[in-house]
This record gives C-alpha cells, structure tokens and sequence, in this order.
DNA sequence: TGGCAGCTAGACCGACCGGTCTACATAATC
DNA sequence: GATTATGTAGACCGGTCGGTCTAGCTGCCA
C-alpha cells in the first residue's frame, strides 16, 4: 500500500501542526517531508495551506473518533479508557523529546475568527470528541458526564502543555492522578442506578 | 505616566501573543501597535523579536503572581480565587469575541526544543504559577495540592482552548463547576486537621 | 494512435519577513 | 559649549513566504 500523494501531504501537515502549529511552518518544509512538488499541493488543494491545515485536522478527528471507539470497547470503564489514551500522548511527547503534542491545539490558539474554514472543522472536531467522552461517561453512571467531558479534554490539552514546556511529564501525570482519584471516589459516593 | 518605548512593545507584544502567538505576528504590526520605528526596537531588545518575547512572557508572569496574590489575600477560600481567576479570563475571551486568550499557551506550543530562551521563561512562568497554587491550596488543606495545582493551570488552558473554537463559554464553565465540585465534595469528607 | 484527464514538476512572482545600518534628535556630563 | 550616552527614525538588505502558471509525464479509453 504506497501512500498517495495527498495522504503524504495530509500526514506532513499533521506532524507540522504537532511540532509547531499552522505559521510556523512552510510550504516548502511541508513539500520536502511529503516528498512532493507545489503543483501537487494546488491540484489537490486549490484553497493552498488553509485547506490542507482543514484536511489534516478532519483527518485527526476521524482517527480521535476510531482510536476512541476501539478503545471505550476494550475498557469496561471509560475512565480506563481516558487513562490509556492520555499514557499514548505523553508517551509520544516524550519518545519526541517534548516536541509533538496535540495536532489541534497549536492551530486552535494561532487561528482568530477570521479564519472560520479552520475554526469550522475545529469546533466540529472538539465537538464530537466531548460527546463521544460524554456518551461513555454516562453510559457508565458517571455524574455531570458534559462538564466531565470538557474537563478531561481540558486536562489532556493543558496537561501536555505543561508537560511540554516544562519538559517533564510530572505536571500532567499528577494531574490525571488526581482527578482520577477525585472523579472515582466521587463515583463510588453517588453510584448510578 | 507616560509608558515608555520599552513597555509599549512589550504590551503590543503580550496583546499579539493572546490573539495569534508568535509566529503569527510581523515585526511590522508589533511596531505600528507600540507606535515605534525599528530602531527602537532593536535597541531595547539586541535580539529581536525573540528577546521582546521572552520580556513579555516575563512581564505576564509578573502580573499573574500579583494578581494571585492578591486575589487569595482577599478571598478565604482559594477555590474561590481561582474561579474568580477563571472568570477573568473568561470574561476578557468574550469580550474580545473570543480573540484574547491565554499569552502563554500558544507561544508554548508554537516553540520547539531548540527556543531555549523562550521556553525557560515559559517553564519559570508555569512553575512559579503552580507553586503559588499549590500553596494556597496546601495551607487550606486540601488534599493532593500539587496535583490539584497543575489540575487547575490545565482547566484553564485547556478550557480557554476549547471555548476558544467553540466560540462559546460553555465547555469551560462546565468543566470549571465539574471541577469545583469534585473538589469540594472530596474535601468534606477529609477535611483538613 | 490520437486525445484527454489526472497528476507531477518546478520556474517564477510580488509581498513581506526579521534583521542591519546609518543618520539624527535629545539630554545628561564634564 | 563640546562630548557622550541614550534612544528615535526609517531606508535598506537578502531570504523566504504563500501562491500562480506553464510544461510535461503517465495511463486510460476510443
């Protein structure tokens, strides 16, 4: 199965927005990691970098949505699922000595309301990320399963954040300890019915 | 008063930092923001855009400190400074129709390993910040204060970021209440000798 | 074999980037 | 009043930016 050249684009894209986010990269950076000419970039996206940054980000919900569905099927209960999938970030923040992080959220912070293609697909994705989360979340009795949502994204954002500027991955592993500690006991108080 | 050179571009600079970090900024619109020609510029800062940044994530933990210290000096409880805190920020994303978000958050994602001097002001920054939480909350007696602490620095990017796209408050407010009852709830129970 | 679509290839463009440099105004120092 | 430090002012530079455009390759269908 060789890649296609849009793929390559698309995944050239990804990484970038991992490491440096929308502005910091280049075309030309871009064309030499997917091994590509500029034609190709504009036949495949007339629209230029805006549109290839709106592939790539479609193109990470899609794989948020698959990864998260295998994994809420595997773990009986969604916090072990959320647990495993926060281990996956901070793993691959460190295997890369602190410079791949969340491919969202560096364009999330550079793009104003002015580019509404980018924010479109953003709200779109963070959107149906926190529902899928609050699906699991409540299915399994947990209490204010949409606020629980919200923070547990907001801890996986702002947990490798942290961990990346401080280049330890302390900050975020206490953090997900304690409101793992605190989100269970408070389960257990208030079991579902 | 009249602010100086000095402190006008490191206000334009802070300013250009909440709404399109780093790289999204021209030295071009730094200058017409602060009302000063290069060489001002490049006299007050010999290395360019990089050291002006670096001032600025400085002066913003400047003020974060002060601002926390008062605000916990005036309210008992530090939950309630921090959702204060919170509401700040909240209030300042409206307000600028969901442009003005953290300065720091998206310079820290924006800079790689190798922004030494950039991300040793952001690690000061972050660390002093939670220290400063993780003291209150210590001194309060809730349990796990330095998880606690990073807890709430990660609520606040991490909540920032989503209302950010979402172009509403609500993924952060929920998440905020979640949080504050999770916390309060588990601090009842074992309350402090 | 001719024609055509889909895609690759990269030369080329104007605009803007961050940064340097010289000239000048101002004001303190002797 | 000459000298010197401090800061303002902006012309200027090479490089890179995102984007356009023409040419050519490749395989498919007639």
């Amino acid at each position: 199965m060789t890649k296609t050249t849009r793929d390559k684009l698309i995944d050239a894209m990804i990484d970038a927005l991992q490491r440096k986010g929308l502005h910091g990269v280049g075309l030309s950076e871009l064309l030499a990691a997917a091994d590509a000419p500029k034609g190709s970039l504009y036949h495949h996206f007339p629209n230029g970098k805006t549109e290839l940054a709106v592939a790539a980000i479609e193109r990470v919900g899609q794989r948020a949505e698959q990864a998260f569905a295998a994994l809420f099927q595997r773990q009986s209960d969604p916090l072990d699922a959320l647990t495993i999938w926060l281990q996956g970030a901070l793993g691959q923040l460190q295997d890369s000595a602190f410079e791949r992080g969340c491919p969202l959220a560096t364009v999330a912070l550079e793009s104003g309301p002015q580019d509404h293609e980018i924010r479109a697909a953003l709200a779109n994705t963070f959107a149906a990320i926190r529902q899928a989360l609050q699906q699991q979340l409540q299915r399994h009795g947990y209490p204010q399963p949409e606020g629980l949502a919200a923070l547990f994204v907001a801890l996986y954002e702002g947990g490798l954040l942290q961990a990346r500027v401080a280049g330890s991955s302390e900050p975020l592993k206490q953090a997900v300890a304690t409101l793992l500690h605190l989100t269970r006991q408070h389960r257990t108080e208030s079991p579902p019915a």
